[in-house]
DNA sequence: GAGCACTGC
């Protein structure tokens, strides 16, 4: 007898009675019908390809596709589509190394899709991404390639935007989104194949998907996964995915010639911009990116060069220089810039112009830049650090690693074959740089995540199988964190707070605070502080006038502290007509304000579906503000400081002498703040602090502030002071109540035999009346 | 009286 699933021939027969509305084998073209789910050849898929009809929709294919075919058929990926093919009907995990150009982003998807047909039992192939540009701008050319509107067949999901339908058999959308997604389908049962991009770069959401990778494949032995990486490390990623075979596709770049200083440099400022000014009077034509830890160094850098860039033009008549910044917060039109072309000679036939970007980490992998050549590298970058012992994240300026070493090489290479400036010795590479930057997970606060893990089903952190295991003293500190806030009960199940708080995309502790707000009937509020502080600073203070901007932020302080000055920002915000303008009269920074409020809205959906109702007290009610307060203690309450006698704040529990950032409203010292960030710099600082009342700890977190496990320091001792004021006025409320109680008893007793009497009476003149009559 | 690498739900 003829098996069907082994027939590539007869497989309409056993596809039609599939009834799927996306049913491909009813459309004109034929070309399908040779498929079966997961047994498709390089030759059956090319065949295809090059059909007259789409496969996906029917329609015959455009000239536009016709033309991008044929540099489809280019990529160095192509001619490997057998292999792999093979390797992924072999196996259920596959590791795919491949550098830039290689087209592995844009391919391999595709050949999972005309493999799995995944829109045969209404089932999608997944593609991750780390950023949300990247998830979109792929999406849109992959739609291109396979000529269908992009959100139909092709479509992307990343926060804030779902452009998808019921049509999309291909989806790529950032790895959180995923992550979310398994959240309420464990076992991501809408997909016949994932396919993590970017695996080396390690973000916490790749490394948690990975290991919920390794768990799904173990149910559903019918699902594929591909992970793809750029860097040589393969053999750790093999391994990890029970020796999956190794699939390398070489990229598409030109060389760059790597040199390094003979002496280590003491200043890598001063040695970066030499450098630079060298490269423009020596080398030829073409631009340089320089690569710098921050927002100051970098516009100090662009300073030097600019004024040290004229002089070069003055005494040697060298070419003119763009000098240009890059880092994230700076404003898009600033950041357009980078593009500009370099400038023209000052005369014809004169010394050439060159373009300088000077950059944070951005350039390292967010943002390309065309027409790079030459990368100066002084092998620095401010990296995350988590100290679970403080329970603080922090930046430190670190060296990097040598894979980032190499990343930020490979930018001179985009074009034509270029040269990187490392200002380091060689041997300082090769012994003193590590070769891989520590993984996101390694470096985090992982409160957030192991509430996600919770959610995931997954209960058993300590054997949790990641890639890079972290410390059990992290986990320890997460686990903790989410005791405290009543997400976890003692056996560290998820509570039922802990589901709700796990819904919010955001840190346990704003959750906590908006789900504890409808208590005090201001959850309205809470939604807009706790998306204030979910955005970059709102602030902005230029450095040319400082003043002013002190002054337009002074006009939202509020006398209880910076959170109410967000949530008056906020309201201000809202209430302006012309946004932008508005933000720009009271240096305040548009992008943030638009995005608290894309936030606000998302948490808002999040509120209402968990049934937490939308609250608002009177404004006109004194206990308006008190409430809201009193909210952000139950999310905050394990981040109190004390003003001492000394005049120096200690946090509570810990310990620590604390400073209130400069940039605080509450210039008056208030006993007892909350904080939302500690801030680790050369002093240590709490920013965002609000003032609360001593008796709201010990009422809102009671679990937390036992007094018998506290260190002892002033705070506790005023704390137990309230807590035994706290206890005598229970107890004689308490008795007076009860008094109450007796008093009540007594009189109604008495009203009670006084009515009996008045009711005898009654009776008896009654019988009294009718004995005279 | 100071700072803010970069992502992401």
């Amino acid at each position: 007898m003829a098996d069907i699933n082994n027939n590539p021939y007869l497989a309409h027969m056993h596809n039609k009675s599939s009834g799927s509305s996306n049913n491909i084998f009813d459309g004109p073209n034929k070309a399908f019908n040779m498929l079966v789910p997961g047994k498709s050849t390089a030759e059956q898929q090319e065949a295809l390809e090059n059909d007259v009809y789409n496969g996906l929709t029917g329609q015959t294919y455009s000239q536009k596709y016709k033309n991008i075919l044929e540099k489809r058929r280019d990529l160095p990926v192509n001619k490997q589509r057998q292999k792999f093919l093979d390797l992924i009907h072999a196996n259920q995990f596959v590791v795919l190394v491949g550098e830039t150009g290689s087209g592995k982003t844009t391919q391999i998807p595709q050949y999972m899709v005309m493999d799995m047909l995944p829109q045969v039992e209404g089932k999608m192939i997944a593609c991750t991404q780390p950023r949300r540009v990247a998830a979109m701008s792929v999406a849109q050319r992959v739609s291109e390639e396979l000529d269908v509107k992009l959100g139909q067949e092709v479509g992307y999901s990343i926060r804030f935007e779902d452009c998808t339908s019921s049509k999309t058999v291909l989806k790529y959308c950032t790895d959180g989104m995923l992550l979310r997604e398994a959240m309420s389908d464990n076992l991501l049962s809408r997909y016949s194949a994932v396919i993590l991009d970017e695996a080396h770069e390690r973000t916490l959401n790749t490394d948690i998907l990975m290991s919920l990778m390794k768990n799904i494949a173990m149910k559903r032995p019918d699902i594929k996964i591909i992970v793809m990486s750029a860097t040589l490390d393969s053999e750790k990623f093999q391994k990890y995915f029970y020796d999956a075979p190794l699939l390398t596709v070489p990229g598409r770049t030109f060389p760059v010639e790597v040199y390094y200083t003979p002496e280590p440099e003491s200043d890598y400022l001063e040695a970066s911009i030499k450098t630079a000014l060298q490269i423009h009077a020596t080398e030829p034509a073409g631009d340089i990116l320089m690569f710098l830890t921050g927002e100051e160094e970098i516009e100090e850098a662009c300073r030097l060069l600019r004024a040290r860039g004229d002089e070069l033009i003055r005494r040697a008549n060298s070419g003119p220089l763009l000098v240009v910044p890059l880092y994230s917060t700076l404003p898009p039109n600033m950041q357009q810039k980078i593009f500009d072309q370099a400038p023209e000679p000052r005369t014809k036939g004169g010394s050439p112009g060159r373009k300088i970007v000077v950059s944070t980490n951005v350039a390292e992998t967010s943002l390309t830049i065309d027409g790079i050549v030459y990368v100066i590298d002084p092998g620095f970058a401010k990296q995350k650090v988590y100290n679970p012992r403080v329970r603080v994240e922090s930046l430190l300026v670190s060296p990097i690693s040598r894979a980032a070493a190499q990343q930020r090489a490979g930018r001179a290479g985009r074009t034509r074959p270029g040269k990187c400036f490392r200002l380091y010795t060689e041997k300082s590479f090769n012994n003193d740089l590590i070769e891989q930057t520590y993984p996101e997970i390694l470096r985090s606060n992982l409160g957030s995540i192991v509430l996600q893990l919770k959610k995931l089903g997954i209960n058993d952190l300590v054997h949790l199988d990641l890639m890079d295991p972290c410390a059990p003293e992290v986990l320890m500190r997460a686990l903790e964190l989410l005791h405290y806030l009543g997400a976890l009960d003692d056996d560290a199940n998820l509570t039922e707070i802990g589901h709700a708080i796990s819904e919010f995309p955001i840190d346990p502790q704003l959750a906590k605070m908006i789900i504890a707000a409808a208590d005090y009937g201001c959850t309205n509020e809470v939604l807009s502080i706790a998306a204030m502080l979910s955005v970059p600073n709102v602030f902005l203070r230029p450095r040319e006038a400082q003043r002013a901007a002190d002054m337009a932020k002074a006009e939202f302080a509020h006398m209880d502290g910076d959170h109410m000055t967000l949530l008056n920002v906020y309201h201000a915000y809202k209430g302006a007509t012309e946004a932008t303008k508005w933000c720009w009269d009271n240096f305040l920074q548009y992008r943030s304000l638009k995005s608290a409020d894309s936030i606000r809205e998302q948490l808002r959906r999040v509120a209402v579906k968990n049934n937490i109702p939308l609250l608002s007290n009177n404004f006109t009610n004194p206990e308006y503000y008190p409430k809201i307060r009193r909210a952000l203690t139950a999310g905050y309450f394990m981040q109190v400081a004390h003003l001492e006698r000394n005049g120096q704040y200690l946090t509570v529990k810990d310990n620590q002498i604390v400073l209130l950032h400069p940039s605080s409203v509450l210039e008056r010292k208030p006993e007892w703040v909350v904080y939302n960030e500690f801030v680790l710099t050369k002093r240590h600082y709490i920013r965002t602090v609000t003032e609360v009342k001593p008796e709201w700890l010990l009422e809102i977190a009671p679990h937390y502030y036992d007094l018998s496990a506290f260190p002892p320091c002033e705070g506790k001792r005023i704390l137990e002071k309230i807590a035994l004021k706290i206890a005598v006025s229970r107890e004689e409320q308490e008795r007076r109540e009860k008094k109450d109680k007796k008093d009540k008893k007594r009189k109604s007793e008495k009203e009670k035999s006084e009515k009996e009497k008045k009711d005898k009476k009654e009776k008896k003149d009654k019988k009294e009346k009718k004995s005279k009559d």
